[in-house]
DNA sequence: CTGTATCCGAGTGGATACTG
DNA sequence: CAGTATCCACTCGGATACAG
């Protein structure tokens, strides 16, 4: 039982290795490297929200992505969904304790994007210059 | 000169928002959530390499996505391009003050991803299990 | 309110071939 | 060595309609 001593193993061996395509952790950084998953993640520091909170935090998402993104993170464990059978019916998502070791990270890299844009936009004007 | 106090005051004000996906964070946010992104920028945070030695590195990506996301890193300014005209030419990457800012925190995440691999794949057996 | 189902256009990215 | 160019299968994701 436990998780699996095999792959643990291979871990602290430095044989799980995102940079080999064949490792599972490979797979797995595709799925953490998305949009959506940075601004759920984030958006969820808070505390749980409901789904149409995070519909109206998170702009610009559809509600097909909204659904997906939310159903792949709880699937791999990063985030809870909570039914309350009322009428009409209430959802609630929230952090794992997996989920809350990698919202910081996430939300690191949102704030960085929003800190650093101009930045950004300035080296994008330079080397368009520079063409 | 220095960096555009306008939009600086927009990023105190709290109007700077990759919520907000009429915000210029946003799509900086839709660039860097990228798999390549992580890959390339973790790849780099023990100095500068040759695009060989990136391919080699990063395994699994083709000529096409390791070129077009250097590219498009050294047009945001994250990375920086040196040709040596010798025969054959030589070019190496760096990361610029700039992408030496964000390294540390995309080679978190790389690292999250083979950290916490199994916990995953543990709970995506459990989702599976509970359908 | 919280989804699911389907359509479909646009963009992604691998494979391949070729170049300075 | 370090690209560029092209083709094209595939996926992504928005829009829309419908449901529990």
């Amino acid at each position: 039982m436990a998780t699996k001593p095999d792959a643990r193993r291979r871990v602290e061996a430095g044989q799980c290795d995102a940079y080999d395509p064949s490792c599972p952790s490979r797979p797995l950084l595709d799925r953490l490297a998305d949009k959506w998953v940075v601004l759920l993640l984030s958006a969820l520091a808070d505390g749980p929200l409901r789904y149409s909170d995070l519909a109206r935090i998170v702009g610009g998402v559809s509600q097909k992505m909204l659904t997906q993104t939310l159903r792949v993170m709880e699937r791999d464990g990063l985030v809870s969904r909570r039914v309350t059978p009322s009428v009409p019916v209430r959802v609630d998502y929230g952090l794992t304790p997996l989920g809350w070791t990698l919202m910081p990270l996430m939300y690191a890299v949102k704030e960085w994007s929003e800190v650093h844009v101009e930045e950004v936009e300035a080296a994008r004007a330079t080397y368009e210059a520079d063409l």
